[in-house]
DNA sequence: TGCAATTAGATTGTGCACAATCTAATTGCA
DNA sequence: TGCAATTAGATTGTGCACAATCTAATTGCA
């Protein structure tokens, strides 16, 4: 094979970032482990209850429920994804799933008491973990602006950075 | 809840990269999709092959096989990810798989000529996309180099930048 | 107002990830 | 030199992701 290292020219390149974040996605779950798995919960359900916990606090009205379909937009998954995953949930007594009363088509998901009693030890965990670790608050913040940046150029359906410029 | 919203302080930060990556990493592998599905094979499956294909033109000597272990270590994988998905590229004929003869314990994975055949046109169409995406090189590089100092510092099991500081 | 089109989830099937365990081959020391 | 410890993959079981399809409820227009 007499080919230059050259040959692999874009396809290197292109290479180091998919598998970067390929990589970088599963080591960020893998560092979870220890906490989910005190919580018995793995990290798609944690990401679940993060959103239902904040929409759970900021709800004012009594009629702010989320529904599959909310929760799927916020986390870009479908319902092939969520229905079984809220329904592990809701066995494990963490969530409530209910049909829309005013449209039988919507399933209605709540976060119950149980799923609340989570949250403190989740935060408590972060917080820790953020203190020990190597990596800065702006480091943090860096990563998280460029890939939010670069989610929205990859045309991803309707990706828009939820922080978008300051917090 | 007359909680204030700072409550979720360290939390929210820390989910924004924790969701960022994990969106981040589907968003690519949804990007990959009309090659993959047009080279017949998927994203892990696509990744394992620019390995081999990294390494079938690196190999000077005639021995310098790949053991699945190799292949792991440097995707990330174990075994219980690789055994079947490497089955599935045999049958596919895509890779050969056999027993090393010094070790009956060992593993090789080669790639075949029909495996070899998807490299330019898997270059092609990443190099296209390159040229037809929002995202500069620049952005590409920067995102890059930042994933794998992040991933080093989550301790990562011997995770390091293969293209350390320049390339 | 009836019926075609749309919409929201649920279901089915394939392919990862990964923890836990198993099996067979190999090492290395008493 | 025999046998306990180690090592490399393979296997098993659970839980995502997601494409494709299905079902039931709802809309909206002829």
């Amino acid at each position: 094979m007499a080919i230059c290292d050259d040959d692999n020219g874009a396809l290197a390149l292109n290479r180091q970032l998919c598998f970067a974040l390929y990589a970088a996605s599963r080591a960020m779950t893998r560092a979870y482990q220890p906490m989910l798995q005190h919580l018995g919960i793995t990290y798609p359900q944690y990401l679940v209850l993060l959103v239902l916990w904040e929409w759970d606090q900021q709800r004012e009205r009594e009629d702010a429920d989320v529904s599959v379909g909310a929760l799927g937009g916020r986390l870009m998954l479908d319902s092939g994804t969520l229905t079984p995953l809220l329904k592990r949930m809701e066995q494990r007594g963490l969530v409530v799933r209910r049909r829309a009363a005013r449209d039988e088509r919507v399933t209605l998901v709540e976060v119950t008491d149980a799923g609340r009693g989570l949250k403190p030890r989740a935060q408590e965990w972060v917080a820790r973990q953020l203190d020990a670790s190597a990596v800065s608050p702006q480091e943090v913040e860096q990563l998280r602006s460029q890939l939010w940046a670069f989610l929205a150029k990859l045309g991803g359906c309707g990706a828009s950075d939820p922080v978008p410029s300051a917090d």
